[in-house]
DNA sequence: TAAAAAGTGGGTTGTCCAATCCAGTTCTGG
DNA sequence: CCAGAACTGGATTGGACAACCCACTTTTTA
């Protein structure tokens, strides 16, 4: 797990504890740059969230950029965590739609705000910052890894006629999972998304009839 | 087209060369957003990017909040018109790959940089700016109209089955379309755009066969 | 031709915020 | 037990930038 990494730049040994109130800071700094993004996250904001005092927080990170990658990978963990077990079900059509219901859900719940917590704060840093772009992209591809897994047991299984590509489904579904979340969060409506991913999985589906 | 409007706020008149200065400055910014994102984008950048001196900019907007709201209707009239013709012919499987093709040929172009000029620019202000998100919103929507006119074309000749929801469709396609822009911006490859794409165009094209 | 709009070019104000520093206290792991 | 790490709490610096103002000139339009 990447969060679990002692990335302070320097080589210094983090205690337990430390490593507890780095964890609280980018776990504060994720939820706020969740909700209002990254420009409109202050440190004071970060510091005050995460219930540390003045230097704590240059005590654990370069500038705000170390911490913004270190919140992209943190918020890489969280999501795949959320979607957990969810995730090793990817290898029937059932299990691709219970994981497409939960997204939806789990949308609506917010209301539709935030968008990706990878994908909304790739992009706002994207063009500024090439480490956390990087960082993001490598986020994007352990989640499509995941999806590609579930499809390539179809695959293999013969569910999913020889002639397609795994990675390129999963690829495809991933990136219909992303225009889809950030329609939805300018829309403020999930019907965008459930389209998106609808149309991936008839796609899939309709693939199983053919093999 | 709402870039003619005269949306100064208060209701002065704009003279024919106050519309172009206008435009030069919406234009400059909207260049300088995509490149860089509004952060990171001052106003004075515009300015001197614009060519156009220091009050200039507040004559024209009340602040920084209505000149992105401009920059977003700015590009919606851009995209459309970029694409042309080629919205015009979305009612053909052979034209809506040669839509992908040339979406897909205009980010090689780019080195993948910026995304989409629309999407990223909503995400960015989406959960801080909500006529902006509006706006985006609107913007996009306008762009799914197009590609559903194509599909609602295919729907009524009888080239898609009568189940199919063209408006689902293209919601989807636009849908693949921005998150395969999202994903190649972050890693720089237009894999996952072409990946996406490909995927809904399969989708389209393998309906026409069962219609 | 006069009023309104467009434009110049500079100055100013106030705020916000990243980043740095420090003097001292508390905790904790080897 | 003690050295290094964690932590407090405040002060400070320096820069960036949005927003506003003004005196004056040029252009456009009714």
């Amino acid at each position: 797990m990447a969060v679990n990494q002692v990335e302070t730049g320097d080589g210094r040994r983090l205690t337990r504890r430390g490593q507890q109130t780095r964890l609280r800071i980018v776990a504060a700094a994720a939820e706020l740059m969740f909700e209002n993004g990254v420009a409109e996250t202050t440190l004071e904001d970060i510091r005050a969230a995460a219930g540390v005092s003045g230097s704590q927080v240059y005590h654990y990170f370069e500038d705000k950029q170390a911490l913004v990658r270190a919140v992209i990978d943190y918020q890489a963990d969280t999501v795949l965590d959320t979607q957990g077990d969810r995730l090793d079900h990817l290898d029937t059509v059932a299990g691709l739609r219970a994981w497409r219901d939960f997204i939806v859900d789990h949308q609506r719940r917010l209301g539709c705000r935030g968008g990706c917590p990878i994908g909304a704060l790739g992009a706002e840093v994207a063009e500024t910052d090439a480490a956390a772009r990087v960082a993001a992209a490598r986020a994007l591809r352990r989640w499509e890894g995941r999806i590609r897994a579930g499809l390539q047991v179809m695959h293999t299984r013969g569910d999913l006629p020889a002639g397609t590509d795994p990675e390129q489904l999963a690829l495809a579904t991933l990136a219909a999972l992303q225009g889809g979340l950030l329609m939805a969060q300018l829309e403020r409506d999930t019907r965008p998304l459930e389209a998106a991913l609808d149309a991936m999985l008839d796609r899939i589906e309709s693939l199983t009839g053919a093999a």
